[in-house]
DNA sequence: TATTGCATTTCGTGC
DNA sequence: GCACGAAGTGCAATA
């Protein structure tokens, strides 16, 4: 990885065309060829990148671009999409380069996929008796999260979103309506799961007769890891 | 900016539990107070990461951290929402400080609202004769991007993408359905209009009598700049 | 200030 | 390999 803390433009062209102004900025050259323009501020996302496969090449600045005081260009190009992205560089502060060796990588805990596990292993929390039936219960317009059954023989279709907002509402809604057509499922009710439900999603739930469950992820967690299953 | 390279692990814990084992990496800490963890590859999103508004505050590691080689700790925390981020360092390889001062931003060229404006100015390019009636025009279900009058007084609406996907054929759909229920519209037509325009998405919209019209943003833009406006 | 929808989204997963 | 959906999404315009 190379790091050069430069003042310098940048031009992409591409999906998009864009433009930076000359100003000062960090060149975050990746080893993969990519590279990130980062300014001293904003969140993760640079202000201008271009991501791999792609190669930077050195250029001599023309003579136009040198009355102006550009004394390096960097241009990186997409070999497949032609897109393109051309830094002029100014001046150069800072140049070093250092040599990272692969990252063995994030490892994540706490997405959907693990809340909805968990809650098809503990589906108690559903309801008193409640047999699970599926996780990713396949229909027309896409699969449910889990469909349960409850002890009276009517059909629960789960939602389960880490955060739950109105879209989530009305996906559910959208299942509900075309399994509830179903002679062998019917009658089929919702329930809507999330770690954290937004005010204006519970009502709108509750509104059409769809239970909320807030789920607690580290109960669920601990009940899981402390419970062991034993087949 | 200081720019860091060091040999450390990463611990986040926050909206989820996630961890980085030991491994060279980039610790970039922005003067708003935000961290960014990067590896030497991967696109432009950090291996982990805390976003401002946050505070980093340097700790001696205990006596159990001592033992197995950290040599420093970072705690980076976001005040309101409780989420932490726990760098531990085993060994700096590098570390500079740098002023960038502010930085006057992206100037972007070519995204949606672009491109509605232009087929806005040029919607000729829908069909002979047509003449516009609104540009956002608005429905119970959100904002038609173009609804625009063909010379046989009927109503074509026409929704804009930069990629024409299915969900955008889908998003049309539903606007013709409600659309077509007005006889002060009906009948409506629909037109997806997008500068690429994926297969699947090509075939549903035909299939559903929608007509789809690919756009040349650079043509367009070369009209635009070619013939401006007299009023 | 909350909400909505786009993004050079990126990133995983299943087919 | 491609389509689909989630993301610690970020981000800007809007109501």
């Amino acid at each position: 990885m190379r790091l050069v803390i430069a003042r310098c433009s940048v031009d992409y062209s591409g999906r998009l065309s864009a433009h930076l102004p000359l100003a000062t900025r960090l060149l975050m050259h990746k080893s993969d060829g990519s590279l990130l323009v980062h300014s001293d501020g904003g969140s993760y996302k640079p202000l201008n990148w271009m991501s791999p496969p792609c190669t930077l090449v050195r250029e001599e600045p023309d003579e136009e671009a040198t009355s102006v005081g550009v004394i390096e260009r960097w241009r990186v190009t997409h070999g497949k999409s032609g897109d393109a992205l051309l830094v002029s560089i100014y001046e150069v502060l800072h140049d070093s380069a250092h040599e990272l060796g692969m990252d063995p990588g994030l490892q994540k805990d706490g997405v959907e996929a693990d809340l909805q596990r968990l809650l098809a292993e503990q589906v108690g929390l559903i309801g008193e008796g409640v047999a699970l039936v599926r996780r990713e219960f396949p229909t027309a317009i896409g699969p449910v999260d889990l469909l349960v059954r409850d002890p009276a023989g009517g059909t629960i279709a789960v939602e389960v979103k880490r955060r739950g907002d109105i879209d989530g509402v009305e996906q559910l809604t959208r299942y509900l309506e075309l399994l509830g057509r179903d002679p062998h499922l019917a009658p089929v009710r919702g329930v809507f799961a999330a770690q954290e439900i937004k005010p204006q999603a519970r009502v709108l739930a509750t509104d059409r007769g769809i239970r909320c469950l807030t789920l607690d992820y580290d109960e669920m967690k601990g009940i899981d890891s402390g419970a062991p299953r034993l087949f």
